[in-house]
DNA sequence: CCTCCCTCTCTTGTATACCGAAATATCACC
DNA sequence: GGTGATATTTCGGTATACAAGAGAGGGAGG
């Protein structure tokens, strides 16, 4: 688990309420009570409160005044709209890396890539997906624009609930890895057209794969979150 | 004013702040005491820390530990990135638009440019910053994705206390008013990406124009905010 | 038997009080 | 006179107590 020593009560309840919440622990839905999660934490319901705030803002979960929150519930008309953002904006990532990521940056960039690559051959799923994950963190850094960073994380935040089951859909990694590797050649070359071209098509085919698991309905889901 | 009656007093606390920073009553640097805006408002400090949390997660109000919370202060370089990123999203904004605008929305936007067109042949300064920044909006709401119009809206936000600098640049008025026509025909035409191309170019001339002012030096803004 | 209204309860929103940590100022000692 | 330690003060975070609104359930009237 995280550190909890030297953290306000209302940012460990936060990141506890992530974990639940991107884990499924905590499934799209699910109200949140104040109290409960007060004992829980055995804190107050002041820093709960304060947790809720954030996590609101956030966008995972809502609240209606005087009516309680629950944790945010995605259609697949929003996860549409979601990944179209998305892709545009990781587009623009991509374009703005390819600019201005550091030598350095582009080797560890290409050193991560050749990571995925091994983790693949290997079979080695959990890890493969780790370092997919960070291939995309690294790209979005790679502007070295705070804002674009900022911007772009807290709509991927939206989607890591749902991220999972995109896991082990068939053919699905080596599609990916094919991606990357272009992405990351485009990347270090400095192409920064053909870099955006192809990020924004890759994350846009992500979001197909993901909105095909919410239009199959949601038995797997439920599932998954039993 | 705003209506205070269904609201939570946090909400009330959060809008009038808002509303203070937007209209420079509160300049950027100003600090913001809790106990204070508690009397202000007639509130316990409860509301006012929910306001205020609200306010920080929005971008509007920074808070270093144990000196208080001040109102977002953004320096040249965070003004060119915020650009960087808000002509990009508009420029997805403007081809989102150009593809899904209903013909209803279309003469909307045609008719607000006219009035635009107008209110600038009169000569009424104030009417045509309106419209203008209303036309913005138009654009940033045809695109019917509400996750792309709340992150554009969340990063023009953070605009807001310095956009009215912009507003007697000699000759800015008429250049930005040759820009909205192009913008609006090839929206109504739905040549998107031409309007893609357009719009983002045109945020980021009013970024320049912006950051011009930052880079002339606060004396301006100091005489503006006294 | 159904429906509508009232009340009761449950949860959220707000007030207030307290605690602990960090910054500053003052005093003592070097 | 300078430096360091300690006390004071202030502010942020937390707990608890209180008020108010929304929904549910029961009773009365149709």
């Amino acid at each position: 688990m995280a550190k909890t020593s030297g953290m306000t009560h209302a940012q460990t309840v936060r990141l506890a309420l992530e974990n639940d919440i991107f884990s499924g622990r905590l499934a799209p839905g699910a109200s949140l009570d104040e109290e409960a999660l007060a004992r829980r934490f055995s804190v107050s319901r002041t820093p709960v409160r304060e947790a809720m705030l954030q996590l609101i803002q956030s966008g995972l979960v809502e609240k209606k005044p005087r009516q309680g929150a629950i944790v945010t519930q995605i259609d697949l008309s929003d996860m549409i709209r979601l990944f179209e953002v998305m892709s545009e904006l990781e587009g623009i990532c991509a374009k703005f890396a390819a600019r201005r990521m550091t030598p350095q940056e582009r080797t560890a960039l290409r050193k991560l890539h050749e990571a995925s690559v091994e983790a693949f051959d290997t079979g080695d799923q959990d890890k493969y997906y780790l370092l997919s994950r960070k291939f995309h963190l690294m790209v979005i850094e790679g502007t070295h624009n705070h804002e674009l960073i900022e911007t772009t994380n807290r709509l991927g935040i939206k989607l890591v609930p749902y991220r999972r089951f995109q896991l082990n859909y068939p053919g699905r990694s080596e599609n990916n890895l094919r991606d990357h590797e272009a992405i990351m050649e485009a990347i270090c070359a400095g192409d920064y057209d053909l870099a955006a071209d192809l990020f924004r098509k890759h994350t846009n085919v992500q979001g197909d794969v993901l909105a095909e698991y919410i239009a199959l309905g949601d038995r797997q889901m439920a599932a998954a979150n039993g």
